[in-house]
DNA sequence: ACGTAGTCCTGACGGC
DNA sequence: TGCCGTCAGGACTACG
């Protein structure tokens, strides 16, 4: 579910809500959420009685910033969302909660796909460049596309760009005009300049629309994101296109399906 | 180094 | 109504 927007509009939320809070307890209900990497007594010890800092974010991952220099990474998997409230409601598929002085942030997640952890430094996290940070330059942009990988894949590979999911990338490669399954390497210059500049545009158009919401995504104030409306190709197989009245197609790309304009997109 | 398929989970939806 | 297959905003692993 949340990719790069979803994740900042939770982030922004969070700011607004819990920032400066004290965290009294931290309780997670399935222990799936560490991988086994870590034990609650120890997660309790390293997050319990902190402040909250700042709230960033890596990629897809939302980044708690404790006050004791511990950071708290929290992946939001598929279905992975979170609800401020006055107390412990139970809300279904409650995985985690942390009390504070300012409220309870409870987390739910159907599929049980998120992950947590602390870290010393967000160089623990295994990620490629965030589309929206200081490294996001045309150079080190340029330097990954020399595989013959199909660019769709590449958007989606967060070792290399990290933020993009697949409706982002289906929606940045129609506005790029860039066929989904063409290899990244054989990319022209105009073609990568192109989709250099896209990538932000749509994540930040994206973001001001407060996200996508195709079921169960929702921010932490429990509104739906905007951005559905404004999708141009995801989901819309079948459907005219926008832009040519040519009919959407899907394909399966890597596992994920792709959809795109066979007349846009070259 | 690459692509692909299977895996982890739970629920929704369509077809018969 | 019920059963079954397929699919879903992600990402890891194993295999060829």
């Amino acid at each position: 579910m949340p990719e790069l927007p979803e994740v900042e509009t939770i982030r922004l939320g969070l700011e607004e809500r819990l920032l400066g809070a004290l965290i009294k307890t931290i309780d997670l209900r399935d222990q799936k959420l560490t991988r086994g990497q870590v034990d609650l007594l120890t997660i309790k010890k390293l997050v319990e009685n902190n402040y909250l800092v700042k709230f960033g974010r890596c990629g897809k991952n939302l980044l708690l910033f404790l006050s004791n220099g511990n950071i708290l990474f929290w992946h939001l998997g598929m279905t992975g969302s979170f609800k401020i409230s006055e107390n412990i409601e139970e809300i279904p598929y409650l995985r985690a909660y942390l009390e504070t002085d300012k409220g309870y942030l409870l987390y739910s997640d159907i599929r049980r796909f998120g992950k947590l952890g602390v870290i010393k430094s967000t160089n623990e996290l295994k990620k490629g460049i965030d589309p929206l940070g200081d490294n996001y330059l045309y150079d080190n942009f340029n330097k990954l596309l020399t595989s013959n990988k199909v660019i769709k894949s590449f958007l989606l590979d967060q070792e290399k760009i990290s933020g993009i999911g697949n409706i982002y990338a289906d929606e940045i490669l129609w506005k790029a005009k860039i066929l989904p399954n063409r290899p990244a390497n054989s990319l022209s210059t105009e073609e990568i300049n192109r989709l250099f500049k896209t990538i932000p545009e749509v994540l930040k158009e994206a973001i001001k629309h407060r996200g996508t919401t195709i079921s169960d995504y929702r921010d932490i104030n429990s509104n739906p994101g905007e951005y559905s409306e404004r999708l141009k190709v995801y989901g819309k197989e079948g459907k005219p296109c926008n832009e040519c009245q040519g009919i959407i197609k899907k394909i399966k790309l890597g596992g994920r399906s792709s959809c795109f304009c066979s007349d846009c997109q070259k």
